[in-house]
DNA sequence: TGAGCAACGCAAATCGTTTTGCGAGGAGTA
DNA sequence: TACTCCTCGCAAAACGATTTGCGTTGCTCA
C-alpha cells in the first residue's frame, strides 16, 4: 500500500489539498484528523484515503499556532558527556516518542553560556513540558517556567517551592548506605568528593554522607569533605587534596569522579582496594569494566528518565493538576572490587 | 538591568504588544527585529526599549509559518546509548546553540518503531537539516527528504547517490592501520567481529580489514569474520563463535564489540593480550578505563560533530549550494595494553 | 403532510508573525 | 516654487492549521 507516494510541486501538501482531493472542506478533514466532531463513515473514508495517497501531514507550527501546545518537551542537563544522562534521555524517549512528542536536549555546561541563557532559548520554543536535570539555578529563570504554561520537572531537587514536580533516587540513603559498607568493612578515614554543591544532588548525597557516618558512630570531619564537580576532572582535583590527608576510603559523589579519583591514586602509586577504597555513584556502564570494578551505587537512569517523561505527560494532559508531586526511585548499593 | 520583568496576563506578550507600549506599527518592530528594512535611530531605541521590558521573545511558530524554517536541526543515531553519539551530539550542539538553533535527537534503535517510522515523525517536524548516522536506510523515507527542503548531512555514507553532504573520518584506513599493527606485533589469526552490516561504517571497516590484511601480505579467510550489531551484546554474540576457530587476535568493528568480547575471553578463563589481543574503534571514553586498557582507533566523534553541523549550516544558509560535499577526518592508531 | 431532530458539512474568524505595496513628509536641487 | 528623491511608517495579505456558529439535508413520528 505503501508504495506509491505521489508528490505535488515541492513536496508541500497542506489540508487544504487533502480537502480537494476528499471533496470536502478543511473543516471536514479537520474533524476527520481530530474527532472533535462527528463524520460519517463514507466521507471519513474518502477523506482518510486522500490523506494517505498524499502522504499528507499536519503543519506543525501551524497547528501550535491555534491549540498554544507544542507536542514537544525540553531536556536541560549538566552534561550531556556524563554517560548518566544519555541514559536519562533514553528513558523519556522511550515514553514521549510514542506519543509523537518532540525531545530537544539542552546542554547546559557550555561554559560561553550561563544556565539562564540555555534556558531563555529553551523557553522560547514553548515547549510543553521542560525536564531540567541542571540544577544550580538560582530561580530568576525558573520563574518564566512557571509565569508561562509551560510543565516543569525537576530531577532532584527540593519539592519546597512550587516549581513543579519531581523525580529523585534517594540520594541520601545511596551514599548512606555506601558509608556504612565501608564502615562494616573497617576502613577508618572515609573522606568524600562532591559535585557542585550549588546542586541539588550534591547537597543530598553530602547529607547521606554525614547520616552514614552517623549511623556508623564515626566523627564527621569537614576537612575530609570537598566540593568539586561532577566531573572527571573533579575527581582529580577533589583527590589530588584529600590524598594528603591520608584517608583509607574515598567516597565520590557519582562514577566520573570516583574515575577521576582513580587517576590520581594510580599515579601516587597506590592501589586500590588495597590501600585505599574508592566508591561512586550512578553505576554507569563503564564502572563495571574499570579495573578494579568499582564499587557504586545503582541509580536507574533509564526508569527516572521514564517517570519524568511519564510526570511531564500527565501534567501535559491534564490527568494530574493538584499540587506539585514527588516520586522517589530507590537506590541499590553494588559492591565490586573497590572496596 | 534585568531585574524587572513584568509580566502581561499569563505572561504571553505579542509583537503587537510591543508595537503599543512604543507607539509604532507592528510592521515597524518587526523591521527593528530583522533589520530588513532601515528604522530610524530614536524609533528603533523605543522598540528595542519596549522588547526589554515586555520581556518579548517572537513566537517560533509563527514565524516559521512565514518563513517556512523553524531554525531546527534532528539528529539520527542508532543509539543514544553508545557514547560516540551523545559526543557526536555535544559538536553538533558546539555549533548550532549558539546560532539559535533548536536540537533533536532521535534514538532510531526503538525495536518497536522501524527506521521509517523515526523518519517520518522527524520529517513531520520539518527541521531545516537533519544528521543522519543511522545508516541501514534502504531509501524510500530518505528520498522525502531531499523532496522537502530539508538539508541532509550522513555520517559515513557513501556520496555515490546525490543525498546530501557526507562527514566521516577515514574507517578503512582506521581499520587497515591497526590490522598491520597486529601483524606487526606477531599475530598470526586475526579475526574481525563487525557491526551490523547494511551499515556504511560496516562496510568501510570490512574494506579496511581486508585491505590491512593484504598490506600485511595475509590471506582473508571469510570464517574469521563475523557481522553482529554494534553493541556489547554483539561482541559477546560474535566472540563465542570466533573463539572456537582459535584467533589470535579480535579485531571489533568498536569498543562496545571489543568490550562484549572481553567479556567472553575473560569468561573462556583466557588472557588479554597473552592469549588473545583485542582491539577496537571509536575510543570512547571507557576504552582507556577497561582492564587491560583497550587498543583502538580515535574517532574524533565531536569533531565531527561540529564538521557535520558546519555542514548543516552552510546549506541551510545557503553558503554553499552546489554540489554534494564529502569531509573526511582522520582516525588516529592508540595502541594500549590490549594488543 | 408537516413539525422536530439528528447528523453532517461549510464559511469565516483566529493564532502571531513576516513581507510588500504605498503614501506621507522632509530634504535637496534647479 | 516645483520636482525628485529619500527615509520611514502603515495597512493588509499571506503562512496552514483549528474551531465555532449556522445551514442543509434527510429521517422519524404524530
Amino acid at each position: 500500500m505503501a508504495g506509491a507516494v505521489p508528490r505535488i510541486g515541492d513536496g508541500r501538501v497542506v489540508i487544504g489539498d487533502v480537502a480537494a482531493a476528499a471533496g470536502v472542506s478543511v473543516t471536514t478533514v479537520s474533524h476527520v484528523l481530530s474527532g472533535k466532531r462527528p463524520v460519517g463513515a463514507p466521507t471519513r473514508a474518502r477523506v482518510e484515503n486522500a490523506i494517505e495517497m498524499l502522504g499528507y501531514q499536519p503543519n506543525p507550527s501551524a497547528r501550535s499556532m491555534r491549540t498554544q501546545r507544542t507536542e514537544s518537551v525540553a531536556i536541560v542537563i549538566p552534561d550531556i558527556t556524563n554517560p548518566f544522562f544519555p541514559l536519562l534521555a533514553a528513558g523519556v524517549q522511550d515514553v514521549l516518542h510514542p506519543e509523537g512528542y518532540l525531545i530537544s536536549i539542552s546542554d547546559a555546561d557550555l561554559p560561553s553560556r550561563s544556565l539562564d541563557d540555555v534556558l531563555r532559548q529553551v523557553l522560547n520554543r514553548r515547549p510543553d513540558g521542560i525536564l531540567m536535570a541542571s540544577y544550580g539555578s538560582t530561580g530568576h529563570e525558573l520563574n518564566r517556567i512557571i509565569a508561562s504554561n509551560t510543565h516543569l520537572v525537576r530531577l532532584s531537587g527540593a519539592p519546597e517551592d512550587e516549581l513543579g514536580d519531581i523525580v529523585s533516587s534517594d540520594d541520601t540513603a545511596g551514599v548512606a548506605g555506601v558509608v556504612g559498607h565501608l564502615a562494616e568493612r573497617g576502613y577508618r578515614r572515609i573522606a568524600f568528593i562532591n559535585g557542585e554543591q550549588s546542586t541539588a544532588p550534591a547537597r543530598l548525597r553530602a547529607e547521606g554522607y554525614r547520616r552514614g557516618l552517623r549511623e556508623a558512630g564515626r566523627r564527621f570531619d569537614p576537612a575530609l569533605v570537598r566540593a568539586e564537580s561532577f566531573t572527571r576532572a573533579g575527581g582529580v582535583a577533589g583527590a589530588r587534596r584529600l590524598l594528603e590527608l591520608r584517608p583509607d576510603a574515598l567516597v565520590c559523589g557519582n562514577d566520573l569522579i570516583a574515575v577521576g579519583a582513580m587517576d590520581v591514586i594510580r599515579g601516587a602509586g597506590l592501589t586500590v582496594p588495597h590501600d585505599i577504597a574508592v566508591t561512586g555513584y550512578d553505576d554507569i556502564e563503564a564502572a563495571a569494566l574499570l579495573s578494579p570494578a568499582l564499587t557504586t551505587v545503582h541509580n536507574p537512569a533509564r526508569e527516572i528518565g521514564r517517570a519524568c517523561a511519564r510526570m511531564l505527560l500527565d501534567r501535559i494532559t491534564g490527568v494530574h493538576t493538584g499540587p506539585a508531586r514527588e516520586e522517589v526511585l530507590s537506590t541499590r548499593l553494588t559492591v565490586r572490587d573497590s572496596s
